[in-house]
DNA sequence: GCCAACGTTGGC
DNA sequence: GCCAACGTTGGC
């Protein structure tokens, strides 16, 4: 088992739409490192921290599942889309969605500027200058400090 | 809204 | 393959 931390903004599709929804395609990723995640590493049953990029406070604000595997993005092959890639072809389609499920929903939200100041989770990615990876790994220690912040 | 940091594009 | 120009991200 793995754990991510999924950038999100709200004003696009937040936690609680995801609650709302249930299950979504986590669609317009459109960054190949980012994509190599989704596609090669993930895998169904991972838990993701969901992280609410663009807000007042931007910060982790729940939890979702992995609950479906990497697949063509069809966003990329519509031109009315907002993640439409004028190159994507369905033959050669680079772009991919997971399936994400809701888990949660913390009572209280840990916010950058929170992770920031845990001495114990400055290897995160996200507490990182200029990291703008929107799909990061997190380690199984920090994963679990996260829940914790969010618990206490 | 600003702008630093970063990724991508495309001419050469 | 280099790298300047450009577009995007995302905190502030």
């Amino acid at each position: 088992m793995r754990y991510w931390l999924l950038k999100t903004e709200p004003t696009t599709y937040s936690l609680r739409d995801l609650a709302r929804d249930g299950r979504t395609d986590w669609e317009g990723v459109r960054n190949y490192q980012a994509r190599n995640l989704l596609r090669d590493e993930m895998q169904v049953g991972d838990l993701a921290l969901i992280y609410h990029s663009n807000a007042t406070p931007p910060g982790v604000v729940g939890l979702a599942r992995i609950s479906g595997g990497a697949r063509p993005d069809p966003h990329a092959l519509r031109p009315d889309s907002r993640y439409f890639d004028r190159k994507a072809t369905a033959e050669r389609n680079p772009w991919v969605v997971v399936e994400v499920s809701f888990v949660e929903e913390f009572r209280k939200m840990v916010a950058l500027e929170t992770l920031k100041a845990t001495p114990a989770l400055e290897g995160m990615y996200v507490t990182r200058r200029g990291m703008r990876l929107s799909v990061q790994p997190v380690e199984p220690e920090h994963f679990e400090l996260v829940l914790q912040l969010a618990r206490s």
